[in-house]
DNA sequence: TATGAATGAGATTTCATTCAT
DNA sequence: CATGAATGAAATCTCATTCAT
């Protein structure tokens, strides 16, 4: 990209620190610029403004997630339904990948899950478990049509989305360390395997 | 003596409802007063400053919401311990008080769960969890100790306790109706109080 | 006077720590009324307002000290002006009571000197300096036209009324024990007196 | 850098008046900035705060007081103590210094002396006075040390250099013509030395 | 006598943003 | 590429004062 990137990522590890001390709307572009040695001015010129200089701090991260997310997706629509009948152990290995980048982005992360009131980035959560949603709403339903006087509760399936994401939320404000993380998360998503099939797929009427 | 309290009670309701559209902080006290047809000095005079203003309109379900949960703990901490086989429907009754006071403060409880940032009760979901986790521990440990070669798993212990209250929060915000909501909330708790004796309580070693 | 004098006091009471702490301006009314467990209003009915808490607070230690002062002035005048050749402990009885009244409104008088800025009264050592200086000057007069080729010198006259002055208010800062300040103003006195008479009256051009 | 200091130099000089005026806690920001024909973040990017304007108003008078006090005492130590023997004359080079420094800044010498309270510099004869004393100090034990059956009174020794400071205060108080001052204050610091060494320096009990 | 309620003006400070250079 | 200067709006809060009751 450009000549000059001192500035720029000098800027982006002060906005990273500030924006984690005090979120978003309280973070002070001054303190940033003080702390980086620039000016204010050197921001507006760099990143557009303020959401911008936010932005650079966690647009990578975000789009890696993604990335990630789409994967899990496109195997998950792959598999054969039978697959679904709980196996422990199932899904360690998107889990180990999950928190991977997790870790990998710990401060970003917090930030985007914690810090991010007023930069326009507050609903990541939501935005990630609509996505999941939408695909594990294709498995249940070729899981409840498979099955005779089955079918989806929708709340139940958007619930158990949401804990699972919250799950892993849940993972990175409670354990700073990867590798106990990685035991945590194991008996969690046992039960969210075996829970989904049983309380998403429910009795017809 | 205060008869008039007439322009006490019109300052909590458009705080109540500013507090909603921007949160605590970018709350303005002057919109709030400009609504209300006083000047800013009332607040002060009424309440002693904006976190007054605001304690004024959460204080009362705060106050309801304890009550309930010692009750609510008292009660378990009576129970035999054989109660916690799961029998679907166990637990209506807590959960029909809970839903019937989260509703009846549906736009306090709301600001208190997403608009609270820097009022000083940002943590009231993780105090009613340390509280709910500080009783289960005790049925956990009965639970455990009643059956040889078993132990609480910590770590699920209070991830469990979360998601109950998240399951709770989650359904304030997105169910607005409070029938509805009593019907949603059947499956997910009994899918909590299975779960909790399957992975709280675990093998030892 | 009037029938209930307990607020009054009470008032006068708490608005002379009140002044004595922050000063006449800085000194907040609601402070005191909250101290006095009276509102504000009470202090517009009892004293008309702000300045006329104050004047209650400082009016009776100013008018014994005025009295004092004319009473000083009239001896005097009456003196006979060989009464100037110094004798050492001249003065001590007027220097005695002058004390006395000092110390005996130690707080007033504090309040008086240094904390009644914007309050009308912060010129009191002038208006006493005047005073005295208008009083000295017909002595010095007499004494200077007693001696051929001799003539008053006004600004020395002026300045050694000022520092006749400011050795009582220097004490009052400087010593809270009535005692020791009758130890510490003797010799001060015995300067002042001496030197009155050699650097006041001048030789003539 | 700073070529354009003229905001800057603006808002000094109608702080300067304002502070003169008013005083430093009722002078008003937003006056100053008006009278500047600026904005008041301009005196938070320019200075930080009040104080900062302040201390940019009387900051320079400051040291240059500072230096000659300095210069003043460390040529008092070297002195021979036989020139403490009053030659009426003596210090009128200090003096001549001392009013041609208080003159060349009397608008910001009126406002230390004061204006100040509140600021933070309502203490600078305090401050001289300690800094002078303890240079006299040294001064008046060797004078006594010279002669038997002598010693140094104290409370004497601070109340002279009391007035000696008081002398300057009162001269810049009452005489606005720099010539006429330097006339004023001949007398007024002969009769200071001759006295010093008169009251100062007492008999042994 | 005194209260309780409220005003209205003012205070300092902080902020994101702009722009000529 | 970045600075330095400045804006303008908004923020919370404090105060002396008033007045119907």
């Amino acid at each position: 990209m450009s000549i000059n990137n001192e500035s720029r990522e000098r800027l982006i590890i002060c906005a990273k620190k500030e924006f984690l001390e005090k979120g978003y709307e309280k973070a002070s572009l001054r303190s940033i610029c003080a702390e980086a040695e620039l000016t204010t001015g050197a921001v507006y010129f760099l990143f557009k403004d303020k959401a911008g200089l936010f932005a650079a701090v966690v647009s990578k991260p975000i789009e890696e997630l993604n990335a990630l997310m789409m994967r899990h997706l496109a195997e998950e629509a792959d598999e054969d339904p039978a697959g679904y009948i709980h196996v422990p152990g199932d899904h360690d290995e998107f889990a180990a990948e999950l928190v991977e980048l997790l870790y990998k982005y710990y401060d970003e992360m917090t930030i985007l899950l914690h810090k991010a009131q007023g930069s326009g980035y507050e609903d990541l959560p939501d935005k990630v478990i609509d996505l999941l949603e939408k695909g594990y709403l294709g498995t249940a339903e070729r899981l409840a049509g498979a099955a005779p006087g089955k079918r989806v509760n929708r709340y139940m399936l958007h619930w158990m989305t949401h804990i699972q994401v919250d799950a892993f939320i849940h993972l990175l404000s409670h354990e700073r360390d990867k590798d106990k993380a990685l035991e945590h998360i194991k008996p969690v998503l046992d039960m969210l395997v075996s829970s989904f099939v049983e309380y998403v797929i429910e009795d017809d009427k």
